[in-house]
DNA sequence: CTTGCTGCAAAAGATTTGCATATCG
DNA sequence: CGATATGCAAATCTTTTGCAGCAAG
């Protein structure tokens, strides 16, 4: 995992080069989500960052500005869980893939190396310079099929 | 891809053997599905049931719910393709993944056995039973690199 | 018949936008 | 200062629910 203050720097770099401006909200959202251990909606980075700041003064809209900029410069990424709806996560985290239980919502992240490998030979024949890319596996786990 | 008379005698089934009943909504709603080349929002479904079908009734809340039953009982699925929302396909389309454009948007779909495969290994690896799953990969497509 | 399903409209949630003000560079 | 971001509240979606009538088994 990526040092936490050197995608901060990151951050800084692309809002310079884009002529745009740094400011504490979309620094506090992005580090919400490198210290976060799960994937979160927009509304639990809210409540997230209130709680933690009760005299920080953002908006929720703020937040979901700060997360569509983030997610378009690619620092963090969007994924459907189905049932919760939309959920982010930093990018800068190790990668990993998704299994999802599509009965109880449970997730189980791994990294597979050949699939890795794959999808960059992929990538590389259809000349796409790849910047990030989602993987999630949906079915039942082992304790839902024994529910039955 | 199976015949869709077929996915419809699935559904049928499903429906009696829970004791519930066959209508001609949930029928319509699978099969805008599985002849749907794209993915495809709650909203887009029920305007193509309007526009095939002016003198259908059927209202978008009952969109909902079809949708609901439909990726219970595992005949559809949904994504999230970042920007979108959630979309919906069918879970017997012949199967492929995405490579997609940030900059465009241009989809290319492909499919890779060697990454089928593992993904198989995995799901075994995990005793997961996988329903569907959803793949893609995120970069910038040759066409675009050249514009800068 | 009985129970579940539907359409409609209203409600509830989630996300976006307009605008005046505050802040960064 | 000038341009961009912010917070707030209002406006827009999107999705869910309540309910009376309809339809399937």
């Amino acid at each position: 995992m990526t040092e936490s203050s050197e995608v901060i720097d990151e951050l800084k770099k692309i809002v310079k080069q884009k002529g745009l401006k740094y400011t504490e909200q979309r620094e506090v959202v992005l580090n919400v989500l490198l210290h976060a251990e799960d994937h979160l909606t927009a509304e639990e980075i809210y409540n997230l960052i209130k709680s933690e700041n009760p005299d920080s003064n953002i908006g929720i809209a703020t937040v979901y500005r700060a997360l569509s900029f983030l997610e378009e410069v690619n620092l963090i990424a969007s994924i459907n869980f189905g049932v919760d709806g939309k959920k982010y996560e930093s990018n800068k985290k190790e990668h990993h893939d998704h299994l999802i239980c599509t009965s109880c919502g449970k997730i189980i992240e791994f990294v597979d190396n050949e699939i890795e490998k794959r999808q960059e030979k992929i990538a590389k024949k259809n000349k796409f310079k790849i910047t990030s890319h989602s993987m999630q596996l949906y079915g039942i786990c082992p304790d839902c099929q024994n529910k039955k």
